[in-house]
RNA sequence: AACUCCAUGGUGUAACGGUAGCACAACAGAUUUUGGUUCUGUUUGUCAAGGUUCGAAUCCUUGUGGAGUUGCCA
């Protein structure tokens, strides 16, 4: 008997048992720090988790602090949709809410500060100068002819910068570090630049506005936000980051660490290609059901348990590695098979006719809502003598291995009977246009007959007399190569041209009408399926969530 | 021969000098009033070469491969 190793944990949560053993810190804060220039997708979905869930698992807190220091770029639009994707997503910041912009003063005087010290001077370069002068990948950069300006000049300059004397690109205040610095990072970055343009919470109040790297670190000093998680490309900023708290009068110390964004295959992250996607028409919005956004997939009807699920699934280190998609559905499948009450739903409906059934009977069966959860009971389904059936479970010369309906076989209907196909009704054309069924009425409720007859297979149905017809938009994945941004050629290449299939006469079974908007249910043997939060009109609109596993397409592709 | 980081089955992730495990995927079988679920089993792995060690996925060296960085974006 060996003692049970302790759960493993991520490279960061070591560091942070560390911190905590040690003493180093008596607590631990972390943050979530997006800009509000666009909506909230998987990625962020996997640092949110590993913030917020630092900080439950910790006792700790998560600050929400967005980060909106470029005006021009920027929305309150995208600050309510990003705290929205936040709470659905099941995590809250409390009285934790920030914004960079909340530290303007504050920056500012910091930026004086360093100024006073010799480490800051005003630039009259303009872009294309500065970038000449920073040198690149293999050489070194040059001094601006601006750098040894006097503290007074400085000061006196960049007091004129805030209060609006320059143009856009006229001058910028830079650190003085090292122009010959091997991380280019650390070659006199930027920070601050004037912008003439409305912040959407300070209005005209700046016009200077500091960049990134002058703004996160103190962001997180000012906070004391002890562990501050960011992704693998902000590694090359961290000397950058320590730079600055080494030489400003920050009020605590916090700690850079990267780790490895997300990636999916068959889908895309990166902001600008969602954007081009929306904007180009290739989906209906950031909201599209096909879309990784969160407000995409909760449209979709993917529970925000299964995401919170798949972010623990795929952990966190710092190998950029590719998720498969599937990992993601089985999640999705995992929390839905467990949650989702069943119904019946046929989406391509073929007419059934049981002569032997009497014309104006209607039988209510019993059908459990659950499986999985018994305790849910059950819902009575009406049964006539016409009804409709899926155009996949029948074939007229069947293989081997097909299961279903055929002419002289025998299926049972889920809950109901069993019947045996007598004859296939045909248009002009040959195209199957109802079927002639008999049913014996010894198999009431689906049960086996007395006799020991066997049936291979259980299909659904939904009476005609008794059916409600609505759109179901059945949505596969939006492109149709694992690695849509690889390489050359452009991602749009790859949209899968079949990613939405509208079916406006999907036939469903009465009790659906009752589903309210957002909930995902099961069409039995389809799939999960969630009605459209943007359904309209009397009948709600389904999205397919995820299909079910299906092994006999997957036989039936193998030929 | 710029700097920094990374490398474990098909994919992702554990193993903290001592039996290479887990999930997904794939494949087979059992159960099943969903070809779903569940259960059982199978296949497949430490980038390479040296070194240290009784013992290396783990430590060291070198190499190979990949990624990020040359915004007044974040």
């Amino acid at each position: 008997m060996s003692i049970p190793r302790p759960p493993s944990k991520d490279f960061i949560r070591e560091i942070i048992d560390e911190d905590l053993s040690s003493g180093k810190h008596d607590g631990t804060v972390t943050r979530f720090p997006p800009e509000p220039n666009g909506y909230l997708h998987l990625g962020h979905a996997k640092s949110i988790c590993l913030n917020f869930g630092i900080a439950q698992e910790y006792e700790g807190r998560c600050h929400l602090r967005f980060d909106d220091t470029n005006p021009a770029k920027e929305d309150t639009e995208y600050v309510e949709s990003i705290k929205e994707d936040i709470k659905w997503l099941g995590f809250d910041w409390g009285d934790h809410l920030y914004f960079a912009s909340d530290y303007f003063e504050k920056l500012y005087e910091w930026a004086v500060h360093l100024i006073e010290n010799g480490n800051a001077y005003v630039d009259d370069q303009n872009a294309e100068e500065m970038r000449a002068g920073r040198g690149d990948l293999q050489n070194p950069g040059t001094e601006s002819p601006f750098r040894n300006r006097s503290v007074e000049e400085n000061l006196d300059l960049f007091s004129r910068m805030r209060e609006g004397e320059f143009k856009d690109g006229e001058k910028v205040l830079r650190a003085r570090i090292d122009m010959v610095h091997p991380n280019l990072n650390m070659r006199d970055p930027v920070i601050y630049r004037i912008v003439h343009t409305p912040h959407h919470r300070t209005g005209d109040a700046w016009c200077i506005y500091p960049m990134y790297d002058f703004t996160h670190g103190q962001s997180d000093a000012l906070e004391y936000v002890t562990h501050s998680l960011c992704t693998l490309e902000f590694e090359n900023h961290r000397p950058l980051y320590e730079w600055f708290l080494d030489h400003l009068p920050v009020p605590s110390r916090p700690r850079q660490i990267e780790f490895a964004r997300l990636n999916l295959n068959y889908t895309v992250m990166s902001k600008r290609k969602l954007l081009q996607l929306v904007e180009e028409n290739y989906v209906s919005g950031w909201n599209d059901p096909r879309m990784p956004t969160i407000s995409g997939i909760r449209r979709r009807g993917y529970p925000a348990e299964a995401i919170r699920n798949f972010c623990k699934t795929i952990g966190i280190t710092k190998f950029k590695g590719t998720n498969d998609i599937t990992l993601l559905e089985s999640s999705v499948r995992e929390i839905l098979n467990r949650d989702a009450s069943r119904f019946m739903a046929v989406l391509k409906p073929l007419k059934v006719v049981i002569t032997n059934y009497p014309e104006d009977q209607v039988e209510e069966f019993e059908a459990v809502i659950n499986p999985e959860n018994p305790e849910l009971g059950t819902r009575k389904v009406p049964f006539s003598r016409e009804l409709y059936i899926e155009q996949d479970d029948f074939m007229e010369d069947a293989p081997k291995k097909f299961f279903r309906l055929t002419v002289g076989k025998e299926v049972r209907l889920r809950c109901a009977y069993w019947i045996r196909c007598e004859e296939v009704i045909k248009d002009a054309e040959g195209n199957i246009t109802e079927l002639r069924c008999t049913y014996d009425p010894e198999t009431r409720g689906g049960e086996n007959p007395s006799d020991g007859r066997k049936v291979k297979a259980t299909i659904h149905w939904v009476s005609a007399a008794h059916a409600l017809n609505t759109e179901v938009r059945l949505y596969d994945r939006l492109f149709s190569e694992e690695a849509p941004d690889a390489g050359e050629s452009n991602f749009l290449d790859c949209l899968n041209p079949d990613s939405l299939e509208v079916i406006t006469d999907a036939k469903l079974e009465p009790n659906l009408a009752r589903v309210p908007k957002g909930e995902t249910v099961q069409f039995e043997r389809l799939g999960y399926f969630c009605v459209d939060s943007e359904s309209s009109g009397d009948l709600p609109v389904f999205n397919r969530t995820v299909g079910l596993r299906d092994s006999w397409a997957k036989a039936k592709g193998k030929g």
